[in-house]
DNA sequence: CGTCAGGTTGACCGCTCTCAATGCGGGTGG
DNA sequence: CCACCCGCATTGAGAGCGGTCAACCTGACG
């Protein structure tokens, strides 16, 4: 690897999921969306980019079955933590290519696209960070199609785990120390995201806590052994 | 899915790797890459965006073992055709995130980032073109995690034989009829980028052979029944 | 003609999926 | 307050897909 670091090198990019810094003062408006409820859906037009301001959310892209299986394959994209971008991927499109659907009761900033192209023309900082998301973005999931192609199981969950913990440690929104975080998702999505069962997922969280990296009561996480996690991932 | 669409509704965005049409007319400079050699290697500074004009790349990306493995997972994320944009991974950090491997003697137009940037905020065109390049490489990177997650070996290989074949066509630079290919990767290439071994993709491409879908001999392919493949991908 | 990279095919085994049973917690209504 | 239910999670047993190892083949090239 080129780009030397230290222990934990992997993970050198933390913002992946960067944000508007830059807009903050803008006064765009905000919704909130209720635990279940949908943010857009796949296939309607492009109005506007969001950013969590509170809560959590899943993107989930349904993929049309060839023959008309009555179970057209849908598959956990992303997840999106605070302060972290949506809708990034209807651009091209003009059309969402997926839903966006609320993991709790949350809040989003709306920034409609029609503003943002001629707003980055004007503002040379935020066209350049609108690009850096945008380059992330890419980054975050060609990095995960490189794990889905090639790592086990249990690596996959623990690699998982140490990114929603620093996720949500540079949120700054929990309560929770840097080690303890409450999944906002089910094991099912989990298990969506890794291209895993939701079985397996299981087992692996339970195999990490008897080998002592974890401890977890439901959905909520502790990461007892960092090192350990970071091992192993 | 919401948006509707005849058979092959899949590929209802053909042109995932976009192209800069607008700025066909701009005398950016070109450069002959061999055979073997990296346009540019992960962890180098970015200094330009390139376009392929002949030829092909992939895109490969390393990946720290965490536990200094002698063997850092490495794994193929994306093959580049004639028309289509590489380095769009290094924007966000201003690095390479992989090297750019040529597969054949190639040429690439240079597009340097530092005019890049500039451009966009004078010709709102090509600054949508931009993001629409950036965003389209995101929903093809999404979908290749989709498909790692969720496919099974058959119908990855037939999905990608469609892909390329599709690419082959829009790129309009061979002179191969829709239906005939030549691949200009190798098996472990495919196999990497489908994170699946080469002896499975060998394995693959010699049962849809025997179903009658396509025809090879060695990488001169020739897709028999579209149809027929188009119902396993 | 030998060598070597790339490709094909076979046998075996392990990881993960599948199917199924059980456990757990938080609601709601009797 | 308890019974019941329902979504979610855990755990086990068995099967299958794809990885691994190995042998062999093919074609290009010196």
């Amino acid at each position: 690897m080129a780009t030397p670091a230290g222990p934990g090198a992997r993970h050198h990019v933390p913002a992946l999921h960067v944000h508007f810094t830059d807009t903050d003062a803008l006064p765009f408006p905000t919704r909130s969306i209720a635990r279940g409820d949908a943010l857009y859906c796949a296939g309607e037009p492009l109005r506007s980019l969001y950013t969590v301001q509170s809560g959590c959310f899943k993107s989930v892209a349904a993929y049309p079955s060839a023959n008309d299986d009555a179970v057209p394959h849908a598959q956990v994209t992303a997840f999106h933590l605070i302060d972290e971008t949506l809708g990034l991927d209807g651009i091209c499109t003009g059309h969402h290519e997926s839903d966006a659907i609320a993991l709790e009761d949350s809040v989003v900033r709306i920034m409609p696209v029609g503003i943002l192209e001629p707003l980055c023309r004007e503002y040379a900082p935020m066209q350049h960070a609108l690009l850096a998301i945008m380059s992330a973005e890419i980054v975050r999931a060609a990095r995960l199609a490189l794990m889905l192609g090639t790592m086990p199981a249990l690596v996959r969950v623990a690699a998982f785990l140490l990114d929603l913990s620093m996720r949500f440690d540079a949120s700054g929104a929990r309560p929770d120390t840097f080690d303890d975080v409450i999944l906002p998702m089910t094991r099912a999505d989990i298990g969506s995201y890794l291209g895993l069962e939701l079985e397996t997922v299981s087992r692996m969280l339970s195999k990490l806590q008897r080998e002592g990296a974890i401890s977890l009561h439901g959905r909520q996480l502790r990461i007892v052994d960092r090192t350990r996690l970071e091992r192993i991932g």
